[in-house]
Order: structure tokens, then sequence, then C-alpha cells
DNA sequence: GCCGACTGTTGGCAGCACCAACGAATTCGT
DNA sequence: ACGAATTCGTTGGTGCTGCCAACAGTCGGC
């Protein structure tokens, strides 16, 4: 070994709050990937918002998840090829979709909620309950204000 | 207008620390990324990398800034046919490639701290200047924890 | 002198976030 | 009531970021 110079990250990248925030973010990121396993995060958010929602058009599913309607497509047929997930098209609105939970899709979610509150625990361990609070305060203001500005 | 249900993500995503975290991370990010402009993130890393380390390898860039060989390869590919950086090889280790930095480049690194410190206040604003650190802060020791853990 | 390790390079993949266009269906404006 | 504008699902792309595998050339330790 020849006394490795330690690759500090430059001042200038060390010193930037936005690059430790999507540092940070991604290696949290990675841990909930690991958590969810055979599922992707638009797999478990779609189930939870289907779960919340009830019977909802993918339009719906998708404006609350935040996610591109094509994106909303590819992981529903995922998740319908998997039998966890029903299309069927709306009677009322026959431009739309149904999406409702199957008794599957219901258990698949059960179990991906453990895991990613076990997730959770594990990438915020550094940090005691209250500490955890104003991290997740101060991040929804940022997230608000510009989740504000449409 | 129809009265639109206001589209509020499902209650387990909204009080997810994870997906907060990467969300924000995502709004922030893409505020840096038009700040740069025509370059991306891994440029400007390379580019104070390269500033601040002086004649370098470019394994030890990548090093310094957390990045793959083989993405270093690429963005130094754009760098140098910018002119903003010149690869020669080091005579003393013909393995590797010597990077400086070129007097465009120096030039062109001012340019985007200017534009990547106003980013930062842009994306921080809602936060006072006590809780951008204690932002930060919250953040290294997630980031730490999890970077020592190789 | 050999073998293991390092370096740069090529080429590939996955995930996430987008965007454009399209046909079918619905709603709005008048 | 009827044409225009909008919505919905779908297809098929793009870009950025973070990876990984393989390979040839080079160096270091033994």
């Amino acid at each position: 070994m020849t006394a490795r110079p330690a690759a500090q990250p430059p001042e200038r990248l060390r010193r930037l709050p936005s690059r430790l925030l999507t540092r940070t973010a991604a290696q949290v990121q990675r841990l909930v990937a690991e958590g969810l396993g055979e599922y992707r995060t638009h797999h478990y958010a779609l189930m939870a918002a289907a779960a919340e929602l009830g019977p909802a058009s993918q339009a719906a599913l998708g404006q609350a998840c935040g996610m591109d309607r094509s994106d909303v497509v590819a992981a529903l047929d995922d998740l319908t090829a998997r039998g966890l997930v029903r299309r069927a098209p709306d009677p009322a609105d026959r431009r739309r979709n149904t999406v409702v939970l199957t008794g599957d899709g219901e258990r698949a979610l059960h179990e991906l909620d453990a895991r990613v509150q076990e997730v959770q625990q594990r990438a915020f361990s550094p940090l005691t309950p209250d500490e955890r609070a104003v991290l997740a305060d101060l991040l929804a203001r940022v997230n608000r204000h510009h989740a504000e500005a449409e």
C-alpha cells in the first residue's frame, strides 16, 4: 500500500448542501431498493395509492404518486402480471381504467410496509427520534416550497 | 373545473422519511442541473477536483468525486473536447493520464462556482441560515454513517 | 521473471424522471 | 347540438446518474 492520500472530496463539493442532499438520498434510496427486493419504488407507491384511494383511475394514481402517466402504465403492467392489481375499464368513463388491489396485492403491500419501515430505522439510525423529526420537518419545508411553485 | 380531489399522496408515502429525502433531493438536483446549464454535475465535480488536487490521475479524480472510472472517462472526454481540461500520459507511470485544468477550464469553473452558489440560495431559501446548518449536519451524519460502512 | 494489482477504456444495464404523439372518449363553449 | 378542447391510456423514445464486466497495457512485490 502506497499511503493513499485519503481521497477526500474537493472542498467545494464537501461543503455543497445540494450535493450532501443528493448523495445521502442516493445512499438511502439504495437501502430502500434492497429492502423492496423484487419491487421498485414505483410498485410500492402505486400499491399504496391503490390501497388508500380505493378503486381509482391510472391518472388519479399517477397524480397521487407524482409520477408520469407512462411510468404508471409500465408499473401497473408489472403488478397485473404478478396478479397484485386488477385493471378494468370504467363503464362510467370509457377512457379510464379502474385499478384495484387484489387480495394478493394487499398481502404484498403489508409485507412491503414492514420491509420499508425496517429500512427507515436502518437508514436514519445515526439520528435520535427528535433529530429525525427535525430532519423530516426541514426537508418537508424545502420540498413544499419547490412543489408549490408547480 | 370539476373540484379535483386534491390528489394528495397516500398517507404511507407522505410520512416516509426516505421518500421525503429522495424527492427533495430530486427537486434540488433539478435546480442544480438548470443552474449548471450546458454542464452536468459530473463535469463540475471533476473540474473542482482537478482544480484542488492539481495534476492528478483519472483514478484519483474519480475516487475524490466518488464516481466510477468509466464515468470519469466519459466526462473527461466532454471536458477535453471543450478544451477545459488536458489529458497527458504520465511519464512516471505510463498507465496513468495526468489531468490538468486549462485556463479556459479555470474560468469555466469560476463561472460554475458562482452559478452553483446562487442555486444553493434558491434551493434552500425556505430555511434560515441556522436551519440550513442543522440540515447539513443531520444529512452529513446520515451520509457518513452509510459511507463508513464502505 | 511472474503474478497480482492498478489504470484507462469500451460497452453494457437498471432506475428514475421526463417528453411527444396518438387514438379513443369525454367535456366545454357557444 | 355540435365542434373544439381536454382527458386517458398507451407506445416509444431521451437523459442523467450509478453501476458492473471485460480487456490490454503497465507497474510492483517477491
